[in-house]
DNA sequence: CTTGACACAGAACAGGCGTTCGAGTATCAT
DNA sequence: ATGATACTCGAACGCCTGTTCTGTGTCAAG
């Protein structure tokens, strides 16, 4: 007969061990010691806080480094942690030609890469295959984008009306960062700029939607005259 | 009389301690303790590193726990990573003060925070007491940056022409970012957007920079129309 | 009832670690 | 020379901390 008498996954002692780590950790910006542990936790033993912590390490919540003094942290994806590299795959010049390489960019050749911290990144584009792309010109100032901005993509084929993506233009060897609305015999891509006409794409002519816009980050690290 | 040997700043035994406290934490998740920094930047007594640990704390660079092992931490960096943790002090917006401020800048009660990958910060920026803020609304839409966006700026109250900064006009009760340029007369605060019309303070008005614009992060998790 | 896994307490141990103190050296200004 | 300042060393002190060992009580299975 199994039994299974409160080792219900974490018991309520776990569970108040890990929380006190985590609001230490956040109020003294480093982990606790065993007894301080013992003593928010009310037990009275080194061993047995010993005891559950190496409970809590099995489980994987948390990792530890022995004999190392307040050497535990955990291991969950808490406010803190993790960036995602993000691969820089060349310029994109939203006026005219274009060196990108828009077929796979899973040949992680990317010369560059940024990191963005998940934190910051929308919920659902977290562990995406995202790409970056280096603005050159411009086209897309009243877009508030400038030139030499960085900006993030997500890959996708199909876009709804008023989302930014980047289409490429096989015909004219080009691609383009624009605002995308789809007409009744086309596409229209629409520049911010009002200065600048959109271009409209016939249904017939090829257009190929390589991302959307998730992301937009400005280096403010020059003059701007 | 007073005399400056060689303390310019950081010397280079300084320099060497905060990069391997910085390397070392990447790589055992956790701060060096004096003897390993000691052994590793050719240390042989444990009072000296504790007597440039002392420096480095007055200078600012590191924040030190005594009596706790491994207690120090760099300051601005994040305990993992190659990220810093930037607090969101709050909103700006038209005609709202900004909780701009950062003179107790330790009372960490900033309700939010962003993390920013050191990798994507100019390098001059880095370990300084950078701050953000969200912008709220679109009175900075002239600027290019948006409704929504968040930028990282850093405490000053100077500025070089053509510099972003965000500035206080009190007689007017009115924050924005505007760039900012010196004239013989006063200041011109001149939008990014041409066709809208610089702002002119005169001299005797009151404008209080509160700091320059180093970054701008947009999270394009919305539709623009 | 016996057994044994489980949860816990308490004490003792040994090493890690920050701190402190005394002392020595080099450079520079007076 | 002389003193001040900056820097370095080595050792000792003592607390802090993780570890370990022994012992106790509970509870369910055999």
């Amino acid at each position: 007969m199994m039994m299974v008498r409160k080792s219900k996954g974490l018991g309520e002692r776990h569970q108040k061990i890990l929380e006190f780590i985590e609001s230490y950790q956040r109020e003294h910006k480093h982990p606790p010691s065993i007894r301080e542990i013992g003593e928010h936790c009310d037990i009275s033993s080194t061993s047995v806080v010993n005891y559950y912590l190496d409970q809590l390490e099995k489980a994987g919540h948390i990792e530890r480094d022995r004999k190392i003094s307040r050497g535990m942290r955990l291991t969950n994806a808490s406010p803190f942690g993790d960036m995602m590299r993000v691969p820089v795959l060349g310029v994109i010049q939203a006026g005219e030609p274009i060196p990108i390489p828009p077929s796979d960019f899973n040949s992680f050749t990317a010369d560059d890469s940024v990191e963005i911290a998940t934190s910051l990144m929308p919920a659902r584009e977290k562990g995406r295959d995202l790409f970056a792309l280096q603005v050159q010109g411009d086209s897309m100032i009243d877009a508030m984008i400038n030139d030499g901005d960085i900006v993030i993509l997500k890959p996708a084929q199909e876009a709804r009306n008023g989302e930014m993506v980047a289409v490429w233009l096989s015909d004219k060897n080009e691609t383009t960062l624009k605002y995308f609305y789809k007409e009744k015999d086309g596409y229209r891509l629409q520049p911010a700029n009002p200065t600048m006409k959109p271009i409209l794409v016939k249904k017939s002519e090829p257009l190929e939607i390589k991302g959307k816009v998730v992301m937009v980050i400005r280096k403010v690290d020059r003059y701007m005259a």
